[in-house]
DNA sequence: GCCAACGTTGGC
DNA sequence: GCCAACGTTGGC
């Protein structure tokens, strides 16, 4: 089991568009190493942290499910299937994920890390599950 | 709205 | 293959 995070700007999609589609293919990605992640790496079951990009407040908002792995969305584009799992009640800011010394090696922190696309580590994914549930 | 950091494009 | 110009991302 593997673990991700996806941005969305909430304008474009957000959580909660996502918990009234409850599954939604991951469409729009247009950075190759994001596509190398979509195609090649994320396996149905695997979790993906949902997170709010663009906006007042950045943070991870809540949780969903790769249901269908890599598939073409159009031309050499690639996309997965993601189906809602929960809202978190407490999302965690970026400004909180900042603070926590054990996450400052999240890619989301890495300075010009624009990737929309990431991969997660256990012990990232559970320190923050930990925090938000 | 600004701008730093990246990625991509295209002329040479 | 280099690199300048341009476009995009995304925090602030």
């Amino acid at each position: 089991m593997k673990y991700w995070l996806l941005k969305s700007e909430s304008e474009t999609f957000s959580i909660d568009d996502l918990e009234k589609v409850k599954v939604e293919p991951w469409t729009g990605v247009r950075n190759y190493q994001a596509r190398n992640i979509l195609r090649d790496d994320m396996q149905v079951g695997d979790l993906c942290f949902f997170y709010r990009s663009s906006c007042k407040v950045p943070a991870i908002v809540g949780l969903c499910e790769v249901v269908k792995a890599g598939y073409v969305e159009v031309d050499k584009w690639f996309c997965v299937d993601v189906k809602f799992v929960e809202k978190f009640k407490k999302e965690i800011t970026l400004e909180e994920i900042k603070k926590i010394k054990s996450l400052e090696k999240m890619k989301l922190l890495q300075k010009g890390s624009r990737l929309s696309v990431q991969a997660v580590t256990s012990q990232e994914f559970a320190t923050i599950a930990k925090i938000v549930e």
